[in-house]
DNA sequence: CTGTTAGCGCTTTCAC
DNA sequence: GTGAAAGCGCTAACAG
């Protein structure tokens, strides 16, 4: 018989005669024949691989191995339990010539993609993904590109109602322990802060703005140094490092106490536990449950079931009823490999 | 100009001018050519990819993911670092019909692999991975397949010793925890463990060897039942679970206490921390050794720096002087997913 | 140094 | 219901 016919068994396509396709099957498995992954996708089918890449270095953001792992986990159920691959391109010190985090894509190796990390703002290659045509997810928004496929929670609400809080209960110098410079989810902290300032008439003052690094040691120095200004009476901490301990050392170097003397906001993802229990509210980022939902869309789309791109951007809830028992070992989203 | 010369600048070759290559790299940056990953492999090069198997699915043999983790790590070190793709094809209950848990070979996607998990005692998937020619690592044995590339600890030659140490201490009934019933590593134990009984003139009594699952309650309901004889006067805990606390739970169950009226030798993957402190001895698996230099050996393979099969199976070492301090939380190699 | 040609394994189109 | 032929993008062999 012809190959077009043993390809219509092969797809599960019907115009076979039952008794030629268990003849097929029979001899298949006798061979242990499968079909070449690389022509198939050749031809246009394209390899049933889910890709996850990294936009930036583990160096440079480093995810941590708990975050790694609760994707993979995800990824798992979702793509490889229907029989998918799950292809990892995670190229630490750019081993490429950056912009090409995506080169399982080009190279026709993903037929969809999970692209796990925030943007850089200058970021370029997320624009191609998205003209590429394939089902995938960034875990970031960018700026000037709205119609991106991302899974994310909306940072410069987050910003705008935790310094608008502030700014309600009195405080007219509020400091800001920020993150990710240079990239989106930083930019949009930035963006939040000063529209909170703005509306209230207060004129904002850069020095106030302070980007710490993902280790402990970086944000006891920098709550320090920002607290020894005794003006300073609020500090928001959006470094979603949810580390309670560092801001207590800070403070007290400085001869402050939060929950007295400096009135501390913190940000985490979590809901039911705080990271400063002595802190005036807490910014809840529901992240993970954002991730989760976009993963779910993602395998939808990735199935044919349904369109993109996904556009999840949850909004940050402010608990002004921190809860009382604190982050036991802080399992943090990121962690710097020092 | 033509494919050809496109080709060989591509990949890196010489016999083109220049020139000409100058022309043809900025012409593929503008255009953004990225070469088709399944064209290659069709054409005979193979995908750059490294993939992941587990021989069966997560839910007969729950990796834990602390584990799945660490290899991860390693993989990302000696692959991902050097560009090539890491692609899993963790196949949770049983999508495949069984046996084609490597099809990323046979459809050409993955130039080696690592198959993650012990084999169980009927696999005929090994042998193929090995005639498949490519570079590949198992982390287990197999019975009547010595010639496989593997990467293990002699268990088999750890359960020989474990149980004539407890045999020279004058103990007649043994009894012993066993795990992967059905497994290569499993197997191993039993017949090391016999060996030694058979050895001193003892005779075997089957009863005394108890298959347990990689949960707490199952091992305590186990350690009680076995305890119940009073005869047994030793307990070899094989199950690499590394839960003392379960131990003491059925032992206490049974009225006994170990270290008192029962001896207990137990099994670790750690060298340095106890299972159990009032153990009388604690055999060590180097099994993390074990399979970190066969992953290093494996990226030397892949990359034509040495040549295949690997062949590292690491003795355990039988310490008698049991660590003082216990394992604090018990960080598996295998956990239920109870 | 450069161009031509063939063929990898698959699927689709079209003819039988 | 089945077969023949073309072509996907790439590279090796062979001419020019």
């Amino acid at each position: 018989m012809s190959a077009k016919t043993v390809s219509k068994v092969l797809n599960h396509k019907d115009g076979v005669a039952d008794e030629t396709r268990a003849r097929i099957l029979a001899i298949m498995d006798e061979v242990g024949y499968h079909p070449h992954i690389g022509a198939r996708s050749l031809r246009g089918g394209g390899a049933a691989c889910i890709g996850v890449t990294l936009p930036v270095s583990l160096e440079v953001v480093p995810i941590s191995e708990e975050v790694l792992l609760w994707i993979f986990g995800r990824l798992l159920r979702l793509f490889g339990s229907r029989g998918e691959y799950i292809c990892f391109d995670i190229n630490p010190s750019g081993h490429s010539p950056n912009g090409d985090y995506a080169r399982g894509l080009w190279q026709q190796l993903y037929r969809g993609c999970v692209v796990a990390g925030p943007l850089p703002l200058d970021d370029t290659t997320a624009r191609r993904i998205h003209e590429w045509g394939v089902p995938y997810l960034v875990l970031s928004r960018l700026d000037g590109c709205p119609e991106l496929s991302c899974a994310t929670v909306d940072f410069e609400q987050g910003a705008y109602e935790s310094t608008r809080f502030l700014i309600e209960r009195g405080h007219r110098r509020i400091a800001m322990l920020k993150a990710f410079s240079g990239f989106q989810p930083g930019a949009e902290r930035r963006r939040g802060y000063l529209r909170a300032l703005e509306e209230a008439g207060i004129e904002p003052d850069e020095s106030l703005i302070r980007a710490v690094a993902f280790d402990a040691q970086d944000m006891t120095r920098c709550v320090h140094r920002l607290l020894l200004d005794r003006d300073v009476t609020a500090l928001i901490d959006c470094s979603v490092t949810e580390d309670g301990a560092a801001l207590r050392n800070g403070a007290r170097r400085a001869g402050r106490t939060p929950g007295k003397d400096i009135e501390v906001l913190t940000w985490s993802y979590r809901e039911d536990e705080a990271v400063l229990p002595e802190a005036c509210a807490q910014l809840w980022l529901p992240q993970f449950d954002a991730v989760g939902e976009g993963f779910d869309e993602l395998a939808a789309w990735f199935h044919g079931e349904s369109e993109g791109p996904i556009h999840i951007v949850y909004r940050p809830t402010l608990l002004e009823k921190v809860p009382e028992t604190e982050i036991a070992r802080p399992r943090r989203l990121f962690t710097s490999q020092t």
